[in-house]
DNA sequence: CCAGGGCTGTCACTA
DNA sequence: ACAGCCCTGG
């Protein structure tokens, strides 16, 4: 058994599979066996009969690869993955929590926000706390949160000078006791909260200490350092810590992922280098040495270089459109010649750097007639349908759940306005009950019967928990909340949100739960952790379009790289800092080693983004690809009122400026001009041609404006 | 006081 | 293109 199991690995899988039983880093570029390596590793150690099951801790970043390591294991031996812990920071951190909810003072039904819901609490929380949400950002306050609570901090542990932190500390605080009030914990809470119960409880760490003797950890460039120091803490001096990642693929960083874990890792453990996998199993050569040639720029790497014996291969393509539109048709014109030559449409991915950028592309699939599927639109539990079902669901679970009773007071219209929520608030803060208990509570006010009518559907819900199944519940709540009747009303998408709200029972049907006494609150954390779960129709043979980031992990025949701009690729948050840059360059790493046979790069010479046209300069990391691997293909013509390539445009004019000289109704960019309301402006950029063109005009008084000529009067000045 | 329709500002990547 | 806000009629 064991000579079939290591059948295959090349010398360096081999050493790191048969690693002995100690920490160690391996270092696995892209498709280079790194999963195979990972399970085989397990598969060896039970089959050697080093390890039991019950001793194997398998750590991984998605549910996705959670689920693949677990199927292939089982491939591999007749074991019983139900003993084994293999799952994602935060599904064995909540798994630990459910455990022992008590001795981390937490209620047993405790339920988990994705960011949505975490920002709509944090709204609602400065509200109460009457902090202008202007001043502080919503999004700034769960950044700070977030962030501190990655790092391992609590509020209580925190100090300012400025008044400024001083007051997101006090919100800091205040969220955190909003949260125990309620229930509630978010994603990084659960992180930390698990941490922290390990670390005051000896007892109970010596308990996983002495049970997990090995501890597999996938992707562990995207640690941060609060899982970092989890892992330290399960592991104890004993346990082999067997981390497997690549430094040149860290893309996490704005979540928190520390690239530095690998090297204190090293150091922690006494590790005295990593086992370094660098056979490359998927993309052809010309491929490897342009992503080898890129991530050589960054610095401070552990090192390493791509090699395969898979011959060069076809060169890189590159086109450089004229706009953007012009981009989308170029890529829909490849993939049907691809297509004519016998390519899958499911084999070739379109790459972008950010998802606004899909909606050109999609445009032009449209038009084309091709078959698409885009990875990480909105996502099933993210479809307002089933967050209000949901909702109801975790009301029924949980009522004193007040971020789920304020989504669904009045969904559907129920006639309780704000006005009477807010009355609902001010009473449970006054009273420092939750929501629910206020709620009951509510009999003044004009809409006391509406309110007492909402009470009493939660309450014949909540009856008939103990009856029905968790599907017949929820078909129960859709009907009786009256939000059948609400899309059935609705002509014009109701029927694709009944049908998903369809889907949704039948995932309740089909939903296995580990303790059926648990079950509601089971299949309520499972839509939390695996929000991106169901992707729809995933048989069907598309074209895949996703971001860079979505796109780790995956790989396919051909692949377009598109946007490869200044200030989109690399993002323009990132031009001015040499840490964001050499993450961008990461990322266009990650980019380029998806393709196995064939690499497009593209850009264009004007894009619209943020509502304005922009003139950008190619990307520099076309550049760093050494030019004779590169084939650059002949562009269109561009048309006339589209500017040619702007190369006087440089980083000291902003980003908007147009090129000078186009004439647009009789204006040119530039030009000041009067409107009768808005005094006197600048035209500062422009689209369209002929009787329709529409002009962006900087308004001394008014500020920025975008005018339409054939309304506007405006008179030159 | 509530519901629904039009308007404005925004838009990096995510378990 | 979408969400959040304001305005209007009931």
């Amino acid at each position: 058994m064991n000579a079939d199991l290591l059948a295959g690995l090349n010398p360096e899988q081999l050493r790191a599979v048969t690693w002995p039983a100690k920490s160690a880093l391996v270092l696995a570029g892209a498709g280079s066996g790194k999963t195979r390596v990972l399970t085989t590793r397990i598969a060896w150690l039970l089959s050697t009969g080093q390890a039991s099951p019950a001793a194997i801790l398998g750590v991984t970043f998605t549910n996705k690869a959670a689920r693949e390591m677990q199927t292939r294991l089982s491939a591999m031996l007749p074991v019983n993955t139900r003993t084994m812990w293999i799952g994602t920071f935060h599904g064995l951190c909540n798994r630990m929590l459910r455990i022992h909810y008590r001795d981390a003072g937490l209620p047993q039904t405790f339920q988990i926000m994705d960011p949505g819901e975490q920002s709509s609490a944090i709204k609602r929380l400065l509200k109460i706390l009457d902090v202008s949400d202007e001043k502080f950002p919503p999004k700034a306050v769960a950044a700070f949160i977030n962030g501190n609570k990655e790092a391992g901090r609590r509020a209580g542990e925190l100090s300012a000078h400025d008044s400024y932190t001083r007051k997101l500390i006090e919100i800091y605080a205040a969220y955190d006791a909003q949260c125990n009030r309620e229930g509630v914990v978010d994603f990084a809470e659960l992180l930390l909260r698990c941490y922290e119960l390990l670390s005051r409880n000896a007892a109970l760490a010596e308990h996983y200490r002495n049970r997990f003797r090995h501890i597999l950890v996938d992707e562990f460039q995207d640690t941060n350092l609060l899982q970092y120091a989890w892992l330290r803490l399960l592991a104890g001096s004993d346990a082999a810590l067997f981390a497997v990642g690549d430094d040149d693929q860290s893309i996490y960083a704005f979540r928190g992922a520390e690239v530095g874990n690998m090297r204190s890792l090293l150091a922690d453990y006494g590790i005295e280098g990593p086992v370094r996998l660098e056979q490359n199993y998927r993309s052809v050569g010309n491929i490897l040495t342009a992503a080898n040639a890129l991530i050589e720029k960054n610095d401070g790497r552990l090192g390493k270089n791509l090699w395969t014996d898979a011959g060069e291969g076809e060169p890189i393509r590159l086109y450089e459109a004229y706009s953007d539109g012009d981009e989308a048709e170029f890529v829909c014109d490849e993939v049907k010649a691809l297509v004519r030559e016998g390519w899958n449409l499911s084999d070739m991915a379109v790459l972008y750097r950010s998802n606004a950028q899909s909606r050109a592309l999609e445009h032009a699939l449209v038009n084309a007639g091709l078959a698409y599927r885009i990875y990480g639109g909105l996502r099933f539990f993210e479809r307002q349908e089933i967050k209000h079902a949901m909702a109801y669901l975790r009301l029924v679970s949980n009522p004193d759940d007040d971020n789920a009773l304020l989504r669904v007071i009045n969904v559907p219209a129920r006639g309780i306005g704000a006005r009477s929520v807010e009355n609902i608030q001010t009473l449970s803060r006054e009273q420092g009950v939750s929501l629910w208990q206020a709620t009951c509570g509510a009999s003044g006010g004009r809409s006391a019967g509406k309110v007492a009518a909402f009470v009493l559907l939660i309450e014949e819900l909540r009856a008939k928990v103990e009856l029905l199944t968790l599907a017949e519940m929820i078909s129960l709540i859709i009907d009786r909340s009256g939000l059948r009747a609400l899309y059935e009303a609705d002509r014009k998408e109701g029927e694709e949100r009944l049908a998903n709200l369809d889907e949704l029972i039948n995932a309740a049907a089909g939903f296995m739960p580990d303790d059926p006494a648990q079950e509601m609150v089971e299949f309520l954390t499972a839509a939390s952790l695996e929000a991106g779960e169901h992707q729809a129709d995933a048989g069907s043979d598309a074209l895949q379009l996703m971001t860079v980031h979505a796109a780790k992990g995956l790989e396919f025949d051909a692949v377009f790289v598109s946007g490869l701009e200044e200030g989109l690729f690399p993002h323009e948050n990132s031009l001015n800092d040499s840490k964001g840059l050499q993450e961008e360059r990461r990322l266009m790493y990650v980019a380029v080693t998806r393709a196995r046979k064939r690499l497009y790069l593209s850009s264009a010479q004007s894009r619209m983004l943020h509502g304005q046209s922009r003139y950008p300069i190619r990307s520099r990391f076309v550049d760093e690809i050494p030019q004779e691997l590169v084939h650059e293909l002949a562009g269109k013509k561009a048309p006339q009122r589209a500017p040619a390539k702007a190369p006087w445009l440089t980083e000291a004019m902003p980003a908007w400026a147009s090129p000078k000289g186009g004439d647009y109704g009789g204006f040119h960019i530039g030009q000041s001009v009067g409107h009768a309301k808005f005094g006197i402006g600048m035209v500062v950029s422009a689209e369209g041609s002929g009787s329709d063109v529409r002009l962006q005009i900087n308004f001394a008084e008014h500020g920025m404006k975008w005018l339409d000529l054939r309304y506007a009067k405006l008179t030159a000045q």
